[in-house]
DNA sequence: GCCTCGCATGTAAGCGCTTGCATGACGCGA
DNA sequence: TCGCGTCATGCAAGCGCTTACATGCGAGGC
């Protein structure tokens, strides 16, 4: 930087100003220090910027899992946004473990974020306590709950699964269960599974009659689930999935079984993965506005930081799609 | 730092060395800075580190797309592997465009990459010079090419579609046809394609002879590709894809064209995706060996970051998997 | 018993920027 | 013409660590 000034005839607080604020250093003496940038490969020490302006224009993301495209397509959207934004993105995933996230929210926060995005609200108080002592801002995404101390931006997990439950049960359908994520720590898998009780009372029916099975995400622990519900009885009519892995996992094995899709039993997803078009029959699912989420994220958290604002939650709709996979009622009981 | 200095009783330079190398102090002393850190609740500032260590600890990756999972998986064992070695992950997406890529891989150095992960070997000449100049080591992943100046983990793309390839032609098929990504500015592709020709050669068949479709990755842009092959006359009795999604877009085309596979046509993938499992049939493919590829790149890595050394490429196998898209050519010409 | 060496610790010089404040030039109104 | 305000720029004090070198101590060898 000195190397800079000196070639350009000015101090290093020009030559800083001129990188940073453009606009308070006359034309043509910025254009001598951006000749001498160009000439010299001069760019800035990392480091030291951070050091001096108390800030990385870095954000943290600390997202569940990348196994799966879940969250990938959102986080995708995310960082495109975050550049366009003149931020960099450090990534953590937690395996949908709080102790492991807890340990990653310390470490960003102590590699300089200056903000973070998190899924979902539910995490020890004292967590978001370290934050506010920290002053890190933080978004929290893939819900929407405008009553929650801290800003979201995302959709009503629950409204969606009553939205998606409600076209279940328009069919005719009486005995329904729900093949869900672990509830535990995860207050998206929650509230859809309220969704689909909240649906069923709207209708009259007792919540208390759906049966629930709870299994980590994927294809196969979806299609052991899948057949724990089929070999019960009265067997279920209808089996509403948590998200499409489980929903895939759930055809599968219906297919497996010999019983016909949406014939014998209609399965519904949540997420829209590619994989759900696909399938066979294609998979009924809610379509998560993942790329607006991603990139509405990225606009609130980089305003955050740089104003210092609460932006107040956003809620991004989602949508019912209706696949082949979801039909009537079969007439008769299995 | 010197609040923790002082009420250890000690320097500042003595809780630093505690920090950095905990067995360069006194037990004793080490417990009453260990005692006074926990008390004060400090943290080391980041800049500050990262400005006298001239080191940041952190490691950039940058990736095609996350859209969909076929880097999600890899990245996902990398950077946790990566938080295991103590470093954390600055994340960068290119869209397969090499201008962004390269500004990406800018962006990163800039923001103090100690090391980074790049996909594929081909790029300008001059970034690598870039990147040598700013001494950050590189390794390369998804490829395996030892003859290259650079160390990279990964597989061999041209032997493992070469051995796909074999296994198509062992069932007869003669007429083959293959949906490949784009192949420019992409060795991965290119390589992929070269191993199909290479199968043909190795049987007398005239690589030429070889019917190509280049599109972009995606499951629509495979239907359409598979659209424009089964319009051909004579149709290929075997669509060789350059991976899943563009498989199961092959799928479902021949599916609507009420062409059954693997009867009339088979269809091979890329990748193993989570997908081709759950598709109807089965898509046959090659599994990539995603998670061992990433934790090993992240050892690599940190060793080339720590030690300045430049580890020898590492290749990893793929698996041929022989799934039900993949059957015996027909026996009448269509 | 003296010297040497190794070890634990302290001292202090940066690391390369940003930014509050000071300076001086210039333009304008009185 | 003078004074004041405005603007572009310079000065220099940090920002909070790391680390080369200095120091002082105890142990071991002769």
């Amino acid at each position: 930087m000195a190397d800079v000034a000196h070639r350009a005839g000015v101090s290093t607080a020009t030559v800083s100003r001129c990188v940073n604020a453009p606009a308070r250093v006359q034309p043509e003496t910025r254009e001598r220090i951006e000749a001498a940038i160009r000439d010299l490969g001069y760019s800035p020490n990392f480091g030291a910027r951070a050091l001096a302006a108390r800030r990385t224009d870095t954000i943290g993301a600390i997202i569940p899992t990348l196994d799966n495209s879940v969250f990938a397509r959102g986080l995708q959207a995310f960082q495109t946004a975050l550049v366009e934004h003149g931020m960099t993105l450090l990534l953590a995933s937690s395996s949908y473990r709080p102790d492991l996230e807890e340990a990653q929210i310390r470490t960003l926060v102590a590699r300089g974020a200056d903000g973070l995005l998190l899924i979902g609200h539910e995490r020890d108080p004292a967590l978001y306590d370290f934050l506010a002592l920290h002053r890190v801002p933080v978004l929290v995404a893939w819900v929407h709950d405008p009553a929650a101390p801290r800003p979201s931006v995302g959709f009503d997990n629950k409204a969606a699964m009553e939205a998606m439950t409600s076209a279940v049960l328009d069919r005719g359908h009486v005995r329904l269960a729900t093949i869900s994520g672990h509830t535990r720590f995860n207050d998206r898998t929650r509230d859809r599974v309220a969704g689909v009780r909240a649906a069923m009372a709207a209708r009259g029916l007792d919540p208390a009659a759906l049966a629930v099975v709870e299994t980590p995400y994927g294809i196969e622990t979806g299609a052991q689930a899948m057949a724990e519900l089929m070999a019960r009885d009265p067997r279920p009519t209808a089996v509403i999935c948590g998200n499409d892995l489980l929903g895939m996992g759930a055809l599968r094995q219906a297919r497996a079984m010999g019983l016909r899709v949406p014939g014998d039993v209609s399965i519904t997803g949540f997420d829209d993965m590619e994989l759900s078009t696909v399938a066979d029959p294609p998979l009924a699912t809610v379509a998560i506005p993942h790329a607006r989420m991603g990139t509405t994220a990225a606009a609130m958290l980089t305003g955050m930081v740089r104003d210092g604002t609460r932006p107040d939650s956003v809620a991004l709709p989602c949508e019912i799609l209706l696949r082949a996979s979801l039909g009537p009622a079969p007439l008769s009981p299995a």
